[in-house]
DNA sequence: GTAACCAGTAACCATTAGTTAACCGATAAC
DNA sequence: GTTATCGGTTAACTAATGGTTACTGGTTAC
């Protein structure tokens, strides 16, 4: 009986930490960005070069959730004093935290496309 | 040179997977549902409890998720002869492989949480 | 006989998510 | 002087999501 409740807390608890996450990392684009830029640490990722390979996305998309992310201290933005003039994005600490939840939809997305065919 | 071709090709292929995943496991309820059966997995699960259990959802709501992640073979729907009559939902073999994407997105969660207070 | 339970569905509406296309100013290349 | 690039913004639109209320039909408990 207590082992019960308490198995019903924890599922709770879960639950609600699954909603957290998706309002942080929810919708079609915040992981597919983030996965981007933790494949190109070490890159200048401006833009337009994001919005060229996170395929599909538009600019106003692309703006929209980069400061979503942004505010979320899961992306920093930089202006490059470059002519003309680019945006750096790029992952911060916290956001190296959001590579297990791609990583395991990689796997899943890999997976279930071996399954289907 | 062709490390860094094959790199994006790779990158390419994993967001590919992710926009896969979401497809089937995206939107606001589909992996609370996912989690929720995971953890009642020696249960019977009916509509209304599992109603209950995920907080917030609409019958509306519930009955078209649970219709999607039927189609797509992650869970079974079965009709019991009980009085009133119930409905029985329980995740499939295949349902299981999405236990590793509910697990890191708890995770995240409940560490996002700590974080943020 | 009346109220409640179960598993939904139907109709209607409001909000949110996402798309498309045009446009901005600054600068550089031709 | 025309065109292109960069990093966006704006407006107008459609699609998807979600909420609310009311309803069904069969059954049981009071």
């Amino acid at each position: 009986m207590e082992i019960s409740i308490k198995q019903e807390a924890t599922c709770e608890q879960e639950l609600v930490a699954i909603r957290d996450s998706l309002e942080i990392l929810g919708g079609k684009w915040k992981l597919r960005i983030m996965r981007y830029l933790n494949n190109h640490i070490d890159e200048k990722n401006t833009f337009k070069k994001i919005q060229r390979e996170v395929e599909g996305i538009s600019a106003k998309m692309l703006s929209k959730e980069l400061r979503e992310l942004e505010i979320n201290l899961l992306v920093t933005r930089t202006v490059m004093d470059t002519r003309p003039i680019t945006v750096n994005y790029a992952m911060t600490e916290y956001g190296l935290s959001v590579f297990p939840v791609t990583e395991t939809l990689v796997e899943w997305g890999l997976n279930h496309r071996e399954k289907i065919k």
